[in-house]
DNA sequence: GCAATATACGGAGCACTGCTCCGTTTGTCA
DNA sequence: TGACAAACGGAGCAGTGCTCCGTATATTGC
């Protein structure tokens, strides 16, 4: 690859992740081109579709998020990783607004760049999921893709400018639905 | 109101309502007007932004899920009833895919058209809630507000291609929230 | 039944979009 | 220092939302 080219893919990326995060993942192509001071063409070299910008805006951070839950394995309390990781992802969903459908997407299409990434990330965590299941702290009946479903429907409450004031408790009110009821008192279960 | 005008705006409409139904909020404006066989300032005329096209479409609907929250407020099973309507508001958002953000903004905005509808459904919603409160049925945290954003989240669920088979068992998981937790056995708490 | 006129119609036109294609420039390597 | 592959930039095409105005027509008063 030569120099003038390595330099303009780094830059276009750069400028795409500030204007995705304040225009949202069907910002202006062109506009991008326009804020890297470059033509469009070469954009379209670099990045021939719009998944393929994301793609790589994307990849980094999902894994940073595999990392994470990595070393969540082992916290001390399943049930709090798991909702710590589960609030990263959402507000990580939140801040590439508008590229949730494109992850989704990628989840079940095993020809999208994206796809091992997201596979991977979904995988790890499951992984939390599963703890927090085998010490009974969360709902059995759900998986690795129940919980990103959920991480884009958190999102999405995110991304409505008049819902911003509620997030926290939707949250709450979500991430509870995951987690299983704690026992009331003393009582056991026969 | 000529009578040619007011054919064209039922016929608009109607057209309108199959073109969304299958291409979704943002359909082409010139698309529909094309299968009205209608010039394209003819649509603009009668609505004269997209959002006055959606409202048109959303009112009819509005209006019908209020009347059906009224007539289960008084259905022997608060949480049934609450279920039933929540889970007809997620189907009626689905169906009209896309536009649960138009809503979610007509809600806060009292200049929208649609306001008016909107809130009133809102409260309509918000009864059945409280009702199931009251029956110590439902979480105490919650408001119509709050509900309504779960219809949203629950729609872009059923939005996303990937998760139309996991839709039934995700709207349990998020109702399931909604909903209070069914005294374990003959326990009784102090 | 027949003008007169207000009202509605239709689509050309503008600025934008995504995306392609190709003539021009430039980095690289012998 | 050439030669040339590789990268660049932007004109051009088809689509979009939206405006504006010349044309056609439904309605009204006679």
């Amino acid at each position: 690859m030569r120099a003038d080219a390595r330099k303009n893919y780094e830059l276009l990326l750069n400028v795409a992740r500030e204007v995705v995060a304040e225009q949202g993942a069907d910002a202006s192509l062109r506009d991008i081109a326009r804020k890297a001071e470059v033509g469009l063409g070469t954009l379209y070299r670099h990045f021939p579709t719009r998944e393929a910008l994301l793609v790589a805006l994307l990849r980094e951070s999902f894994d940073a998020m595999t990392e994470k839950a990595g070393a969540l394995a082992a916290a001390p309390e399943p049930a709090a990783a798991l909702v710590s990781w589960f609030r990263e992802m959402v507000i990580l969903a939140h801040k590439l607004r508008g590229v949730t459908s494109t992850m989704m997407a990628a989840i079940e299409d095993p020809d999208s760049a994206l796809h091992t990434s997201c596979v991977t990330m979904k995988a790890a965590g499951a992984q939390l999921l599963a703890r927090a299941q085998e010490a009974g702290l969360a709902r059995r009946d759900m998986d690795g893709a129940d919980l990103f479903a959920l991480v884009g429907a958190l999102a999405w409450i995110g991304d409505q400018p008049s819902l911003v004031g509620r997030f926290d408790h939707l949250f709450e009110v979500i991430s509870s639905a995951v987690l299983v009821r704690a026992p009331a008192g003393p009582a056991v279960a026969a």
